[in-house]
Formats: C-alpha cells, sequence, structure tokens
DNA sequence: AGTGCGATTGACT
DNA sequence: GTCAATCGCACTA
C-alpha cells in the first residue's frame, strides 16, 4: 500500500507530462487523477494504465480521425473519453504531439479524497470496487462524453495532480479485454496494489 | 438506412 | 467459471 496521499495537490503541468505514449503511461502510475465536483473534490491515485500507442491496431486511433476518437489527436495531455457495450466509460489521456492519435487508457485509482462521493455514485460502500476497472472509474468521478476534450493541464472540472506523489514499484503486461495486437506488454501497474483491475477479489475485503 | 460490435461490468451457475 | 445487457458509431450498400 501507498503512503497517505496529498490531498491538495497541484496541477500536473503540459511541460511536465511526457510525451511520448509509453513513456507517459508510466509517468502516470502514482499520480492523481482529480474531478472537481459541485458536492466538493474526487481523486485517486492512478494505480494503472495502458498505453494504444501510434499504428497499435487496438487503438481507438488507428483507422484515423473521426468525430469519436478526435481527442485523441489532441496535444499531449488532454482527455479522451468515449464509451464502450453501451454502459462504461473509458477515460485516456492523449499522448503524442497534436495531429497524432495515441492515448492512455486509465484503467483503476486508489481513491484519495470525496470517498463518500465516490460511494453515493457508485451505489457501493466496498473501497475496494470504487475505482477498481475503467468503467467503475468513470461512474465513480462523474466521468462522461462531456468531459472528452478537456485539458487535464488546467485547474478545471477534471485535471491531473502529482505534488508530492511518491513513487512506486511498476509492473508490466499484456492489455486487458483487448484482441489486436494483444501480445503488446502496454499495461502497467503498481505492484502489489489492491485496487488495480483484472484479479478477481473474495467478497469479504 | 441497416448492421455488427466493442479498451466492460455485474449477475448468475 | 459463464454470459448477456446496451448503444453510439463506423462500415457497408
Amino acid at each position: 500500500m501507498l503512503p497517505p496521499p496529498n490531498l491538495n495537490p497541484s496541477v500536473l503541468s503540459r511541460a511536465e507530462l511526457p510525451a511520448e505514449t509509453v513513456a507517459l503511461a508510466r509517468f502516470l502510475i502514482g499520480k492523481l487523477l482529480v474531478r472537481r465536483l459541485p458536492e466538493g473534490n474526487a481523486s485517486g491515485r492512478i494505480v494503472e494504465a495502458e498505453a494504444y500507442v501510434v499504428g497499435d491496431a487496438a487503438g481507438h486511433a488507428y483507422r484515423g480521425m473521426t468525430p469519436r476518437n478526435r481527442s485523441l489527436f489532441l496535444e499531449h495531455g488532454h482527455a479522451y473519453v468515449c464509451l464502450v457495450r453501451g454502459r462504461s466509460y473509458l477515460m485516456n489521456v492523449s499522448s503524442e504531439r497534436a495531429g497524432i492519435g495515441a492515448g492512455v487508457l486509465i484503467r483503476a485509482l486508489e481513491p484519495c479524497d470525496g470517498i463518500a462521493l465516490m460511494q453515493r455514485n457508485r451505489g457501493t460502500a466496498r473501497l475496494l470496487d470504487l475505482a477498481r476497472g475503467p468503467g467503475r472509474l468513470a461512474q465513480a468521478l462523474q466521468i462522461d462524453r462531456r468531459l472528452d476534450g478537456v485539458d487535464l493541464c488546467c485547474d478545471g472540472a477534471l485535471w491531473l495532480g502529482g505534488d508530492g506523489c511518491p513513487p512506486c514499484a511498476i509492473e508490466r503486461s499484456k492489455r486487458i479485454g483487448i484482441r489486436r495486437d494483444a501480445w503488446r506488454l502496454l499495461r502497467f501497474y503498481c505492484a502489489n496494489n489492491r485496487f488495480v483491475s483484472g484479479q478477481r477479489r473474495p467478497n469479504n475485503c
């Protein structure tokens, strides 16, 4: 488990964010994703992310820009939010230069601030289920298509924070739930962290 | 204009 | 472990 979070982190500047997709995915592990809501902030530490690189057949930008995926082509550090299977929103951080379609899917958060708010949004009290998985994470932070394209390096409705975030040991694996280019080791996650997705949990913890 | 499907989740055997 | 819900959109015609 990581040390206690800084509940008043500073907004990461674009200059601090690596532009290159894999470097960005690694960099984001341990950083904070903060959602500002009328009721207060809801935030969590990013413990799992996947890179969808240039030329990646599994990436939503693979077939070029469309109305849905255009945010992936923004300069690095913008949000790309899409809907999958008619029910789950997925939140990505765009990477690379403007005009290049690539990004990093945020797959899991360790809840930090606004836990009661996230519990309400998710309809469960279980800490482990609040933001473990990309769809759950989006539901906990009330992320939907209205946030598509927002600048995550500005103090706004959704942003990335990093001040005082200690590093954690990062492990690497294949990505989850994809068919094309499934062999690539582009998933990064905090070692020994219970809030990482892709593993079944017993009911009692 | 119609069709097929997905970077998932939760319920159930 | 299996399986279906659910809908925007990309693709074909």
